[in-house]
DNA sequence: ACGATACATGCAGAAACGTGCAAGAACAGG
DNA sequence: CCTGTTCTTGCACGTTTCTGCATGTATCGT
């Protein structure tokens, strides 16, 4: 075993565990207690873990961060995103829109998915650095800085050149008259011009978009296979949506 | 075996096994440990690999790499970053290049500036969220994981529809004779299509790039209107390149 | 307070490293 | 075909780095 993969391994169980016990990793990896600590010493000098006794800890403000990004986003998301990355079959594509819970659905795909993944978020694509086996595809154009996704002529064209299997959507409304809707026209032209190129097209809404509406409507019902959602399924809105032949599927 | 049969085997192990060990690849071959090493060291130069003690690992195992890159610029790159921020004129266009420096360009540029930011890497244009009155165009593609930039046939094209003032170039060697090189093929296109659609490009290069050349050529010194480096002025390298014309900034 | 455990430090052997050098192969030019 | 040049390769040498052990000290749990 190298000298830096033995760091890794370090970084690595420090990430998954969120401790590192020198004694045990010592008979683990056959090396003695002294050149785990002393690998320790090392990464706690580039602040990249926390010394403390018999071990050490994740760096205090990086977990901190991350558990924080993880418990912000809400449970609720974290369902719905888990629920659609499921929908993601080996070796398809997928459309991948931006927002919150969209990046939820990177985070929440597995790390050795290959997969082709199409996006107008510069945010998801950076997510998706660390999925060695995912094929990313970004969808260039002026960038829209209120939801960090490219938008405009440059970005509808290229969305023509693509095509997928699969086309994840957030949206900002959820409503049975109103359709789905957003708060930008840009964006909800970009929508559709996203669903438009996919066979299937599911929407991702947690439960406080069930029943609002926004000022441009992104698609009528009749285009949307089905919407993943943490409401519960006999919520009024989601029935009659039900009864306009929408699939529902209940995260949670 | 041919040297360039065994660079492949290396790779290819590297990618196989996540690790590369000298003494056991000098033993499966037959060769030396030393040709091993050598090879290991050039492979490191080139970005291609990391060199540790022992062996080799892959360059990007994990994103946490990345962040940290991120997270500790070094002072050599910020002060090359600030003197080409300097460079960038209210209301000009901009063409910005991938990778670390490039990204302490973004970062130091004015927050006010109103200006135009063409770019092929989705790290920087999230930087530049927070950059108001920075128009931010994003040029898209397949993204290409090492470098976090798009590159391949349609990135090309979509910076055939894009010209600016000035093109910021961060390259992997600079070489009095091999030119501006990187370590991908495809990168090198990329950077080349980017240099040609601006009127100026100046060559970002922090003083460890200096006199160093990767396999594949991005421009020849023709076409570089500059070079901004923390490197000493009187560097034997820079003073033949200011002979060929090229403009020599000096940072910090 | 006391034993047990973890720790830092110094040390020595082993392993890996860089460099200079020379022998040999590949190549260009005459 | 010969010759000079360049590049590659393996070896030798001195240097650096790693690793486990021993020692004495600090910290923890009881």
């Amino acid at each position: 075993m190298l000298a830096a993969e033995r760091r890794d391994h370090l970084l690595g169980l420090l990430s998954r565990e969120g401790k590192i016990v020198a004694k045990d990793v010592a008979a683990d990896l056959g090396i003695s207690e002294d050149s785990v600590r002393r690998d320790l010493r090392d990464l706690a000098a580039e602040g990249l873990c926390q010394r403390v006794y018999g071990g050490a800890l994740p760096v205090s403000p990086a977990v901190a961060d991350y558990g924080a990004r993880q418990t912000v986003t809400p449970d609720g998301k974290r369902q719905v995103a888990a629920v659609a990355a499921a929908l993601v079959r080996p070796g398809s594509a997928l459309i991948l829109d931006g927002g919150t819970t969209a990046l939820a659905v990177a985070h929440a795909l597995p790390p050795d998915l290959a997969c082709t993944v199409i996006t107008h978020s510069p945010t998801i694509a950076v997510a998706l650095l660390d999925h060695p086996r995912a094929e990313v595809f970004l969808l260039g154009g002026r960038l829209f800085k209120h939801s960090a996704v490219t938008c405009g002529a440059a970005a509808a064209e290229a969305a023509q050149n693509i095509s997928a299997d699969l086309c994840l959507l957030g949206v900002t409304g959820v409503h049975p008259e109103a359709g789905l809707t957003t708060g930008d026209a840009e964006e909800a032209a970009m929508k559709r011009a996203l669903a438009a190129r996919a066979a299937d097209t599911y929407v991702l809404a947690s439960s406080e978009k069930i029943g609002t509406a926004s000022r441009f409507r992104v698609l009528p019902w009749e285009d949307v296979s089905g919407l993943i959602t943490d409401a519960d399924p006999r919520h009024p809105v989601l029935e009659r949506l039900a009864a306009h032949g929408v699939e529902i599927l209940a995260a949670g």
